[in-house]
DNA sequence: TTGACGAAACCGTCTAACTGGTATGTTATG
DNA sequence: CATAACATACCAGTTAGACGGTTTCGTCAA
């Protein structure tokens, strides 16, 4: 009836456009605020067209964990690629790719935010522990020294921080803080 | 009506039975599964009651998240006690109160998947800021170094993995994982 | 010792708003 | 015209919370 339908149809936009006001909701008003109609309210989309990209609400959440972990892959690639040393070769890329995905303002906001608010919902654990074992499966012969898995560690101790606003510390010490996780990959 | 009514009155166990369930559904089901109607459904106890010791659903979160955040200050005491090195004890503290606390079978359960649960609401992130904010405060002569701060990241890191189930190294490779971050601590 | 009485600890019901999801349209695009 | 990309209307169940009632408890006077 009204204007709406008139839009231009541009499916991968606003397939796009839902999964980042999802995450938005989900990052700045938690996990219970993550509801169809406020999806579909907040992006401009009608329900229907909601529920036509995504059949469920489920498929909404899997889809948007799988957007995430897709961007978490390409960083460390990309973090491996200018990384010529083989020794803990992932460890550093892992490291690099998560400090870097919360300083890139364009996309979806907040990434550590969304994925933990996601990861506190039971069913979608599975999908993070199957990534982190056919990783360390992956990266067996370069990766697997005591202080690598502690970098690896503290990485996901950054990433908990960054996303709780806890141990903010200057830039200074957040350098040396760095630092000093390169060099442990590399003993 | 029922024979309910003539049950023997004792808040604090009522009060104490509440938070489990709630921590216990949190954990099992996730955030979404902690409704009024479930809380006072697994508890027994009628909404009535449930709204009666916590006036909202926003404080009866707000509840639980204080009394992990007191069971872990007790653990962290209790570590620091039998430590005599001043020299980054804070940080072993804290390293071996997470450590203990997914152990205790006892209280409540699963004490990282609740906290994990709960954190994903936003309005409960202020606290655990505060209480970060309190203890760096407070240690900051013996516990600021660069390796302190790693091993304080690589607990969460700890704590997230066995959150997840990912990680699942086994023990002998995890007591040397631990004998280094104590390690580190002392340097 | 008792018994009255106000407060605290519950219980059961009601409701308005909201939930995920269906069913059925309408429009644009190849 | 067939199909994908939307929108609108609707539903049955659930939600947080308000409300008024009932039972027990602590206290203090008689």
């Amino acid at each position: 009836m009204s204007t709406a339908h008139h839009r231009k149809k541009q499916p991968l936009f606003v397939r796009q456009q839902l999964l980042e006001v999802a995450a938005r909701l989900a990052s700045e008003k938690g996990m219970t605020a993550v509801t169809l109609d406020a999806v579909s309210g907040a992006s401009g989309v009608s329900k229907g067209g909601l529920l036509h990209h995504f059949p469920s609400k489920n498929m909404l959440l899997e889809a948007l964990f799988d957007s995430l972990l897709e961007r978490l892959d390409a960083a460390i690639e990309e973090a491996m690629r200018a990384d010529p040393m083989p020794h803990g070769r992932f460890t550093r890329g892992y490291l690099r790719a998560c400090l870097a995905l919360r300083d890139q303002p364009q996309g979806t906001k907040d990434w550590a935010q969304v994925t933990m608010v996601l990861l506190s919902e039971p069913q979608l654990r599975q999908r993070w522990r199957d990534w982190v074992r056919e990783r360390s499966e992956e990266y067996v012969g370069t990766d697997s020294s005591v202080d690598a898995a502690i970098v690896r560690l503290a990485t996901d101790g950054i990433w908990l921080a960054d996303l709780l606003g806890s141990h903010d510390m200057g830039e200074d010490a957040r350098e040396r803080l760095i630092g000093r996780l390169i060099e442990l990959t590399q003993l």
